[in-house]
Order: C-alpha cells, then sequence, then structure tokens
DNA sequence: TGTACATCAGTGAACGCGCGTTCACTGATGTAC
DNA sequence: TGTACATCAGTGAACGCGCGTTCACTGATGTAC
C-alpha cells in the first residue's frame, strides 16, 4: 500500500509549493539575488514568517528551483541522445524536443539560464552539479554508439558537455523567440538544427 | 591639436570612472537588479545624490559597463579570426587570447556572462546587440577564408555565432578555473581546444 | 470511541536598517567683457 | 589682467517605505492510552 500523507504534512507541502510557484513567477522578471522573502511570501498570501517554515532564505529556495527545473530531466536526456535513426533525424527529433521543453516550462528554462552564472553561489553550484551529471549521462549514452569506437573517455566527455551546453543555447534561443512569431520560431529551429548538424560532422570525422 | 578637457570635465569623468570601477567590483558577488546605487556611491567616497549626475539608475550604469567591456574587443576578434596559419595553430592562437583576456580582465567577463541572460533587460539587450555584431564581424573573416567557397550567407553566420558563443563558453570556463590550480586551467586549455577543433573538423567538411 | 497532552504550520506585532529620491545649497570652474 | 556673473559637480538633510528577522502566540492536527 502508499503511504497517505497526514493532513498536516499534505497543507505543508501545499504551501512549499505556492512558495515555489509564485517565486518562479517573481523570477521571470529579476534575478534571484534581488528576489525578496516578503514578495513572494506576498503573493502566496501567507505571514513573512511562514517562510522560514519551509526554506532558510531565498537562496535554499534556489536550490530547490534547481532540483525542481533539473531533476525530472535526466530521463529525458537520455532517451534523447540514444534515439536511433539517422542524424539528421535525430538531431531534428532533439531540437523538437527542447522547442516543445521550453515552450511548456519557460520559467523554469529562464530561470536555469539566468542563475547559471548568476550573483547567487548555492544556486550556481546546484546547477553545474546538475549539468555535469548531465553531461556524464550524455557521454554513457555516446559511449554505446558505434561511431564512438576508437574515442578516449576525454574525448567523449569533451562531446557530451559540448552537446549539453549547446541544448542549453538552443533552449535560450527559443526562450527569446516564445514571444515573437511562428517565423521567428521557425528560424531558430533552422539555426539550432544547422548547429547541430556541424557539431555531428565533426564527431563522424574527428579520427580522421 | 587635441583638445584638452576643462578640470571641471576632467573631474567629472574621474568619478564617472570611479563609480563604472566601483560597480563593475562589487558586481562580483553579485547581480545587476540587486546592486544598489548608495553602494556604489559609499565604495566610492562621494554622495549618493552625486550619482545621478552621472547615471539615470544603476540598470543605465549597466550598460555603459557593456560598452566598456565589449566596445574595445570588436578588433581583436577580427585579428583572431582572420588569423592565418594552420587551423590547430589558430585555435591554440584563439584560446589562448581568450585566457589572457580573461586573467587581465576577470570581472569584466564575469559581468559579461552573468548579464547575458540577467534580470535588467536594457543590459540584456545591449549585450545582444554587441554579440550580433560580434557575429556579423567574424561572418565577414570568415567570408574571406577559401573554406567558405560554397557557403551560404546563412549558414557562415551560423558558424560564426556559434564561434561567438564558444568564445564565451570558453571565457567561462577559464573564469571559473581561474582561482584554481594550472592543472585546471590547462585542463580548461585542452577542452576548450578540441570543441574548436571538432567545430573546425564540422566545418571544413560541411559540404561533403 | 473519548480524553488529555504534544506537535508544529502559520500568525501578527515589533525592531532597526538601508534603500531611492527630492531639494535647496555651496563653492570651484568657466565665460564675457 | 581683473571683475562680475553663470554654470554645474558634488553635498547633506530629510522623506517615506519595504526589507529580513525575532518572538511569543494560536489553534488545528497528531498521538498515547
Amino acid at each position: 500500500m502508499s503511504h497517505t500523507l497526514g493532513i498536516r504534512q499534505a497543507q505543508k507541502q501545499k504551501t512549499r509549493q505556492a512558495l515555489l510557484d509564485a517565486a518562479l513567477r517573481l523570477l521571470e522578471e529579476q534575478s534571484l539575488s534581488s528576489l525578496g522573502l516578503r514578495e513572494v511570501t506576498r503573493a502566496v498570501g501567507v505571514a513573512p514568517t511562514a517562510f522560514y517554515r519551509h526554506f532558510r532564505s531565498t537562496a535554499d529556495l534556489g536550490v530547490a528551483l534547481v532540483e525542481e527545473a533539473l531533476g525530472s530531466l535526466h530521463p529525458m536526456i537520455r532517451t534523447t541522445v540514444s534515439a536511433n535513426g539517422d542524424p539528421d533525424e535525430r538531431i531534428a527529433r532533439a531540437v523538437e524536443l527542447i522547442s516543445g521543453h521550453v515552450a511548456r516550462h519557460p520559467a523554469h528554462v529562464r530561470f536555469i539560464a539566468r542563475e547559471r552564472h548568476g550573483g547567487v553561489q548555492p544556486v550556481r553550484q546546484a546547477i553545474q552539479d546538475q549539468l555535469a551529471r548531465f553531461g556524464e549521462e550524455v557521454k554513457h549514452e555516446l559511449a554505446k554508439d558505434p561511431v564512438s569506437t576508437g574515442w578516449s573517455d576525454d574525448d567523449l566527455l569533451m562531446l557530451a558537455n559540448l552537446y549539453v551546453d549547446q541544448m542549453l543555447m538552443t533552449a535560450s534561443l527559443f526562450l527569446d523567440a516564445l514571444e515573437g512569431t511562428e517565423e521567428e520560431r521557425e528560424r531558430v529551429v533552422q539555426i539550432a538544427t544547422r548547429r547541430m548538424r556541424l557539431i555531428s560532422i565533426g564527431r563522424h570525422h574527428w579520427l580522421d
């Protein structure tokens, strides 16, 4: 049988999630380092002091947001990279997947792009850690590909991280085009696809 | 004859520069969106109200910092891309140039990396504009290269922007390794070099 | 099922503090004659 | 060169405001018997 939370626990989690949601919305127009605790509680409709029942500080809340934004992405990344089909098909699928993810979770993507180099160290660290995990996982999937025979471990990791950075860059481009026209979004698809294709070509000729 | 500034103008520029310098130092540990006007004037040793003689707001100061950080970089970029020699030599020279620039101007590099996706729209826009200019300039230099014969304008711009993004990424890696060991920095050189090499290989086989 | 006590998420008042902005000012520098 | 007036970078007092944090509290939920 599955464990049901008590009423108290359930209500606490609900408030916690409301704080995270409100913060994420406020962070669309500012950086975490300028986000105020009172701002967040005001948006939720609880007393400022209620914040401390859930987080030590806004930095702490930021780390929780990193987990929310990136934690669930690992399976998706794995299946994308390990997909089969010819290179162009795989690239098209990956670009579409990124596009869809940005459209569904724009605030999360913006948050990660913004705070990756942002002014709050623990959050920066949490993002770096997650991205490093992505890198390792992508490397692991790439290693299975016949194209990778003869590659050193270092080179595989280099390529994996290049892909990860490329995905983030692409996500950021889609984000900028979100409020634009369909034409602009199509243009991002074109650019992202060709960037990926160039990297893919480099990969296939790496050992020449 | 060259025009000499009056005493008043000279002193004003000196104060303005002091404000920019102080802000840049404070921004090593926070984002622009949380930088206070009083913080900056306090660091310089002038009254808070003096700030308004030079900038309308901290956002305005941020735009001036973008100009200071990127404005003088255009000639450097051009000569780097247009340098001759075999691809590996050119890559090695480019990586070393980025490494040197980061070592000389760490705060400027950090500022750009941080505010590129930061919470202050006018500053983000100013950075985007400068990077778009870099892209156009790199494209213009790439077009001169025999390797580029047969390339469409769109593809050349795609490659140029890929290079620009790659430079920023590399600069950011060097930044993270600045306080680390010489070994860590050498590792960044290796990674950046191989990323560039893979892109260069992709470039040479693009039209296959 | 009922009772008595423990837990603890959320409250609301209070605090001291630094913020951005206004305003009239000062006194060194610049300019006209 | 000297004088009289204009300019304007920087000053300092004052303002209202929202901030993060503390503290003792309340009352619904949880638990032991």
